[in-house]
DNA sequence: GACTTTTCTTGATACAGGTCAATGAAAACC
DNA sequence: GGTTTTCATTGACCTGTATCAAGAAAAGTC
């Protein structure tokens, strides 16, 4: 049964498909690009095969040719540092840019793995800042996304810096709930493509937590997990939950 | 005697800094710029008078209309939550661009506030934006420069997810240090702009865990610390100490 | 210079969440 | 279909760091 559900999102996708009738459209790179400007982009685009589970479209210490735009599926991205330790340092849905942390130093920081089949676009990097010189809408979108990188990041340093264990698992089923309604699909009932491990990784706590969170979120009512299958319960409660900090100090300046 | 060492440091700056002249020439944006292309660069940004410490270039909810580099001093980042609790995003130095992720929304989803007196130049972001748009080189520096604040913040999301509280004190003392010898300072003795509390808070640790880290450090004779000022005795074995995970754990893939 | 306020340090105690260990449940493989 | 391997859950215990509390040192203020 949930195999099934899997694929209904999954396979979505035909290979060839143009920016025009990509459902994306709105959250993807073309956004605010037309007629004449669309094709420029197109033309720059390389469309490839999709991955399978586990494939990755670039390893760290690659060398950046291109970013890849999510199309279907899902991947995460992770370093390995120095002592071999893993830190997944993102999961990314379709119509976002992936690799777009490689451009200050020409090498890929981190690698990217696909969580579940994904099929992506390919677009060389060089040609895209070119190109972006010419299509003053494309620079725009371009620097926004990566400027709502940025924010992102910032916020998960929030997360991570201050917030309990239980607020963290929260934030992240209220980051997926919110990013898979902009892109059309059920705001409270979602598949996790990614492992039990890979949450716990990413949120910087020991898998067993957040096992024990995901039991206690459910006898709470707030969610139903069956597997990788959940559905939000009381969604509110959950933001509410994000909310009320621990820390109550409302007097620092 | 630190009052002293501070003003050395902070005073460098003369209110009228051409990019020609500007020592931070090689960090800033205009990397790569000459002659002409240069000139209109700088006819675009404006140079404002030095803040005083605790001073705001911009708010949180402001509306977003320039990004900020930092010329002389240093400025901290933070959000406050609807908790009111706050979370220092980072800390910025000379030649660094504060604002940048306020380019997504339109408006800044952090305050900045000097940690000391502080001067910088004020970058008009749709006149910055047009401009990338007619200067390769330009366009080619903002983007990079955007894709660096990526990386930094996914190397914090490391620290914070995964590094015990001495590490990300170590890591933290190190980021200073090379970034302070970038700009042409010592990399083994300087002054930290920001408080005990800063530290804490953007680590993520209560400030009783910085404190007794300060003086642990002191003790097995990594650094020396006297209040703000710190001198690092052994930088290696601070570098050995954020790289030497707790978790051994070589085997995933 | 005395007073107030903030910042920093140090000690004692408590608890959230990590670690270890064991079992159960899915996937993956042959 | 059975076997192996990986992944998820649950329990018992332990440790690092937060919290509470109190004093010392700086930094502002008058």
């Amino acid at each position: 049964m949930m195999k099934n559900d899997t694929d209904k999102i999954v396979t979505l996708s035909k290979i060839k498909v143009a920016c025009q009738s990509c459902n994306l459209y709105e959250l993807c790179l073309p956004l605010g690009l037309h007629g004449e400007d669309l094709d420029q982009l197109e033309k720059i685009i390389k469309r490839a095969h999709p991955l399978k589970k586990n494939e990755s479209p670039f390893q760290q210490g690659d060398k950046f040719q291109s970013i890849y735009a999510i199309r279907s599926g899902s991947v995460k991205t992770y370093t390995i540092a120095d002592d071999g330790s893993e830190q997944i340092t993102g999961f990314y849905l379709p119509g976002e840019l992936v690799g777009l942390d490689a451009i200050s130093d020409d090498c890929h920081p981190c690698t990217a793995k696909a969580l579940e089949t994904t099929s992506y676009c390919e677009i060389p990097y060089t040609a895209l800042e070119q190109l972006s010189g010419e299509l003053p809408s494309l620079r725009h979108q371009l620097l926004k996304i990566m400027s709502k990188e940025i924010t992102h990041d910032a916020n998960l340093l929030m997360l991570l810096g201050k917030k309990a264990a239980d607020e963290r698992l929260a934030s992240l089923l209220l980051s997926l709930s919110s990013r898979l309604k902009n892109r059309g699909f059920s705001a409270t009932e979602f598949h996790l493509s990614m492992s039990r491990n890979d949450i716990a990784n990413y949120l910087g706590l020991a898998v067993e937590t957040v096992s024990r969170l995901f039991t206690r979120f459910q006898d709470q009512g707030l969610i139903q997990v069956e597997g990788k299958f959940v559905q939000i319960i009381k969604l509110e409660e959950l933001k509410a939950m994000t909310k009320e900090c621990t820390c109550e100090n409302p007097k620092m300046a």
